[in-house]
DNA sequence: GAGTTTGAAACT
DNA sequence: CAGTTTCAAACTC
């Protein structure tokens, strides 16, 4: 309903937009074995959730548009593939199949469980398509429950299977969706992309599983075993390329970011951008994935559509490869978390971390973002290098390289990447565009990798003297490997140096949670480009405050304004003019700012000002409702879209990528306060505890999310998401506990969610 | 492409 | 915590 993008999955799944209603679709519900796209949202939550654990929230709060479908894929996979043989097979295979997919949901749950309902929700607004989400959840949540209570669930009870059935069915859908085909060849031949990418990405689950981590997070031990039974082939061909891809420190964590970064790599972003395809990825892993495939069977349909086919595939891949990286950050974090040091192993290398395992304790908990952070590394890694970069088709090397990025990205940085996953949304949108649009990441895309990624895109740095190994390095600040495309000298930031990368990563977070947070959450340039995101306005928010003299808040000296954002309380900028939203014109709660604000014209700017210690929104401008501001970032309450507030340069890049992602990733980072509190509600959300009823509880997850934009753009949970996950511990926690923890919000959003929740008027 | 400007990061 | 230095990006020519 609200976005188009809905609207054509549900035609693809042969409905229209509200076909769900009419006496057609549901009779076509009974008739076909398939199940309506509706749950792929769902479906494709609840495995987001599952896959990465920890990122999942990032993952979900990830720009719904191109992630939901990739997402939906990750979860997919191995129910994907399950998919096809039922679809192929008889129903006992499609009980089997049930029985995998409600073993996924119960890693899901297990994990996230109690999050799920909220992602559902995020989902929802994002998609903003229709309620379906939430029945999606709904369905999956009370599947997740029977199975957990049983710790598995009777396969046998219809509804689950259905649910599960929906699951899959759901996520073959999304890629339906995203792809926009129409028949179920379509779909098929996607399921048999699916399937690869699943492959991959069930081996990389697999190996997660399989790894030693004490996590309570994982999985439990049966739903592992039963998908080795189905992909015992898999398996093989998983330790294979581990074994191919392991050089570094880490094994089964390098092995299986490697494995998911090339394709990721190879298959989204180049493959976008450079006609790379899923299969041109590098390597062994590319190889093995293909025999893989075939013992799935599925792979060996080809797809009819390549262009199509291609592009799902890619983005199936990028699905794949986040989970996988979820996956393997979530292992891997679970082994920070119960190994304690287990994490820093990995990085091992770094005495600094390494200190006593109460330190360890401490920084989880202390940071508990650090843990989850590397998944938004990982995913910002791999969005990133590929946009900016354009990775040569170098192959093994350069994927080798990649995952070793996204190896160090996770292991390293916690923070950065989630922002970053954020990036991942981001980087699906920038696929997207780069794909929908001119496709390859333009040469100048250099400098304005930034744009793309804003954080989370890899960027070619030409560092001199820091070895890229400081924040000056925008490689090293985005957490990825540099590559080919710098022209730095000395370059200390390459996967053949990843303990010392993750060590300097450390120390700089020890010293700056905040370091390797998005500079700006965007809201989401590309959604412009994209579906919703005309909805949902650049909005972005500083992570902390430019601090401008000279530059007027006019040029790209001014990290605001780089990012499209206005400038806010946080800034001490002198003489802003950001053309995003002057900082000036936000009301702040200081005295400084009041005056300020005086000055400043309130061009209708809405600015949230954090206090230091408290979250405090202040709206001058009445034009958004508070919800919005919230949300939002003061460049959407300024008022200036998207597109027009940025110059030239960064809005294009920006908008047609990363832009969705990173706002969500922005936001997170507001404060270091706050990212702190958050986090550590976070912490809570991912382990089960509390904090997550407070991420639900609040209010409805749904209607803090959905608190769309009274302007018609939607405040995207997505986005929330995106910011989350880069910067995950803040992300995350800010936005969940901050839309809570304002009354306002929860009034005017629970106001507001009628309107722009559900619908959004296309 | 080289040099300058700028503001953030790093250091003290 | 504040001031200074270093750094690399952004900008200009």
């Amino acid at each position: 309903m609200d976005t188009p993008d809905r609207p054509r999955s549900a035609a693809a799944a042969g409905g229209g937009g509200g076909f769900e209603d009419s006496p057609v679709f549901n009779f076509i519900n009974s008739l076909s074995p398939i199940p309506p796209p509706k749950p792929l949202d769902s479906a494709h939550n609840v495995q987001l959730f599952k896959s990465s654990d920890l990122a999942p929230v990032s993952s979900i709060f990830a720009s719904p548009h191109v992630n939901p479908a990739k997402e939906s894929k990750l979860p997919i996979r191995e129910d994907s593939v399950q998919l096809s043989r039922e679809l192929h097979s008889p129903n006992s295979v499609r009980t089997r199949i049930g029985a995998t997919s409600s073993i996924r949901m119960i890693r899901c749950k297990n994990i996230v469980s109690e999050n799920c309902s909220i992602t559902c929700y995020l989902n929802e607004s994002n998609s903003s398509k229709s309620s379906e989400p939430i029945q999606l959840c709904g369905a999956s949540a009370e599947s997740d429950k029977n199975q957990n209570t049983d710790g598995k669930k009777d396969l046998t009870t219809e509804e689950d299977l259905t649910d599960l059935e929906f699951v899959l069915l759901d996520q073959s859908g999304l890629e339906k969706m995203d792809s926009s085909q129409s028949g179920n060849n379509v779909c098929e031949n996607q399921l048999s992309e699916q399937h690869k990418d699943e492959l991959g990405t069930c081996v990389g689950e697999y190996m997660i599983a399989h790894q030693p981590s004490n996590d309570t997070l994982r999985l439990a031990p049966p739903f592992e075993e039963e998908t080795q039974l189905v992909n015992e082939t898999l398996e093989t061909d998983l330790f294979s390329c581990k074994s191919l891809l392991t050089d570094g420190p880490s094994g089964s964590y390098i092995q299986n970011s490697a494995h998911d970064p090339h394709l990721y790599w190879a298959g989204a972003v180049e493959g976008s951008a450079t006609d790379y395809t899923p299969q041109m990825l590098p390597g062994a892993c590319q190889s093995q994935m293909v025999p893989n495939d075939q013992n799935c069977n599925k792979l060996n349909e080809p797809s009819d559509c390549l262009p199509m086919d291609q592009n799902v595939s890619s983005q199936n891949l990028r699905g794949m490869r986040r989970r996988c990286l979820f996956n393997e950050k979530a292992g891997s974090a679970n082994k920070g978390v119960k190994n304690t040091s287990v994490r820093h192993s990995a990085n091992s290398a770094t005495p600094k971390r390494k200190t006593s395992s109460s330190d360890n304790n401490l920084k989880t908990m202390r940071t508990p973002p650090c843990a989850l952070p590397g998944i938004g590394l990982h995913l910002n890694a791999l969005a990133t290098v590929p946009k900016g970069k354009t990775v040569p088709p170098n192959d093994t090397q350069s994927s080798l390289n990649q995952a070793s990025n996204v190896q160090s990205a996770v292991g390293s940085s916690p923070s950065i990447a989630d922002p970053h996953t954020v990036n991942d949304d981001s980087s699906q949108t920038t696929m997207v565009a780069y794909v929908d649009g001119s496709g390859q990441a333009s040469p100048k895309n250099k400098r304005h990798k930034f744009d793309n990624a804003d954080g989370t895109s890899c960027k070619r740095c030409s560092c001199k003297k820091s070895k890229c190994l400081k924040l000056y390095c925008e490689c090293f600040h985005a957490g990825v490997f540099c590559s080919e495309p710098c022209s730095c000298q000395g370059c200390l930031n390459k996967p053949s140096n990843m303990e010392t990368v993750l060590s300097t990563r450390e120390q700089i977070e020890s010293r700056n949670p905040l370091a390797f947070a998005p500079k700006v959450i965007r809201t989401e340039p590309g959604q412009e480009l994209a579906d919703d995101s005309n909805k949902t306005p650049a909005s972005a928010r500083h992570k902390r405050g430019c601090n401008c003299k000279k530059s007027s808040c006019l040029k790209k000296y001014c990290e605001c304004y780089q990012g499209g954002v206005g400038c806010s309380v946080s800034c001490r900028c002198e003489g802003c003019k950001n053309a995003f939203g002057r900082r000036e014109g936000v009301a702040l709660l200081s005295i400084e700012e009041t005056k300020r604000g005086c000055e400043e014209k309130n061009e209708g700017v809405k600015e949230e000002t954090i206090d230091n210690d408290k979250h405090i929104v202040i709206y001058q401008g009445s034009d958004l409702a508070p919800a919005e501001n919230v949300l939002t970032t003061p460049s959407v309450a300024d008022c200036r879209p998207l597109a027009a507030l940025p110059p030239s340069s960064f809005k294009r890049p920006r908008s047609s990528t990363k832009l969705t992602g990173y706002s969500s990733r922005l936001e997170a980072p507001l404060k270091s306060d706050m990212l702190l509190s958050p986090f550590e509600s976070y912490a809570e959300m991912v382990l089960g505890d509390g904090p997550s009823n407070t991420l639900k509880g609040g209010s409805s997850p749904q209607t803090s999310i959905k608190v769309v934009s009274p302007n018609k753009k939607r405040v995207s949970p997505p986005r929330i998401g995106t910011g989350l996950s880069p910067i995950c511990k803040s992300g995350r926690k800010l936005i969940l506990k901050s839309i809570p923890s304002f009354p306002s919000l929860c009034g005017d959003i629970s106001n507001e969610d009628p309107n722009t929740s559900s619908p959004v008027p296309p």
